[in-house]
DNA sequence: TAAATATGAATTGTTGAACAATCAGTGGAT
DNA sequence: ATCCACTGATTGTTCAACAATTCATATTTA
């Protein structure tokens, strides 16, 4: 499977494949905890040794990949650690961020957006939908700050959550309940109701968080989990 | 002037140029908006040309290097809208961080010193220890918040902040009068009055922010900055 | 003269090969 | 079983080359 480098205008290669690679750790296409060969990888992709250490460098910036020196960059296993820090986070960000909302900001309308799309997918039973589409809610709650650098940041927070949900079975019972929760966040807000809705984000986020642990804990068990940073 | 690397044992040297790098960045050595040639500079560093772009990939994500494909990567200018960015991001972080802190959490030992340090620094008429003093006070009220995520982009926001400090002269009108606020802020946080050093920071930055956009939209007439990202 | 276009030097983008440094495992020797 | 040297593989780093692009200049064209 060669040739990684193709229609794309006037982006550099590395770039482009950084973006290919961060699309295919998160959809799970590669086991996290699993080592990247540079030389098998770079010819996988049909890139050179040089160029794939640079795109190796952007990922492990995002926190997609771990490089550890002299022995190669393997893609990230959220430990528990890392789940409490980003439940952390997001209570922090989102439920300002939802609190501070200017009623008619522009955002609002990606949430909406987002909210019918997890319907659909619901609908369909096609649950991966349904978590893609929850993640675009919330990145609208944080857009509702008007912060470029915030919006960096929890995209790349909400990359490495769904490599955690990517360790995770059971899409359904990871996301289906929110959908309902994701709507009522919404109509609280339309009616400009924010603190109220940024009380009922925080129920949902520690209520997130909690299922979130138990199902890691409970895999933990299992085996199937090593050793996280 | 050559050989970047020396020392430091265990860190591969691209990782230790990316660290000099970003020190010789936000210490104002190179202009804000110059391109960094990557024959020069690599000579320059003794290091080799694919290393040294190991090392601007890294301090692009940092936000302290722009990439212009094909054009090369330059010191980043912080713009206006940078700065209101960075402070949207300060008001909703620290302000949270300090609201939800609990009273005998251990960051609160570097915001003492932190604040000692920066009294000490105005004796010595160093505005710049200042400037320094007064970044760590606030490092360490993000840290009240436990995660080492929001730390981490907490300390990158801080670094741009750095650089575009660097692009305004007078510091002493920048820094010197914040450490009585720091100060105080710190005694309503040792109070257990955390709602109440919440909003004393909110003033705090709302009127800092005033400032240096004061200063900077001065400066602006002089032409000395350019476009900005 | 002004605009459009070729020309060419300089810089970045990317590659491939090479070698040094480090790590992981193997197989004795004690 | 523990330690140690050896070996093979992988990463870290450099170098030289070439393709692609930009930028400035010179030339042509209207």
């Amino acid at each position: 499977m060669t040739d990684a480098h193709s229609t794309l205008p006037s982006l550099t290669l590395s770039e482009r494949v950084a973006e290919q690679l961060r699309q295919k750790i998160t959809a799970g296409e590669y086991q996290p905890g699993q080592r990247l060969s540079e030389q098998a990888l770079s010819d996988q992709l049909g890139i050179s040794r040089n160029t794939l250490r640079e795109v190796f460098r952007v990922l492990t910036k995002d926190g997609l990949l771990r490089h550890e020196p002299n022995r190669g960059v393997f893609v990230s296993v959220p430990s528990i650690a890392a789940i409490i820090d980003i439940y952390r986070v997001r209570r922090l960000i989102e439920c300002q961020a939802l609190a501070q909302a200017y009623p008619r900001h522009p955002a609002k309308k990606h949430m909406r957006e987002a909210v019918q799309q997890a319907v659909k997918a619901r609908e369909a039973g096609d649950w991966l939908g349904v978590g893609t589409a929850n993640m675009a809610f919330h990145m609208g709650i944080v857009e509702l700050a008007d912060s470029e650098r915030l919006n960096l940041l929890f995209a790349q927070v909400l990359a490495e959550l769904r490599l955690a949900f990517g360790l995770l079975r059971d899409p359904e019972f990871l996301h289906a309940p929110y959908v309902d929760m994701n709507r009522s966040i919404l109509e609280l807000a339309e009616a400009g109701e924010f603190a109220k809705a940024s009380s009922a984000l925080n129920d949902y986020l520690v209520h997130s968080e909690r299922i979130v642990l138990a199902v890691y804990a409970r895999q933990l068990g299992d085996g199937r989990l090593g050793a996280g940073a």
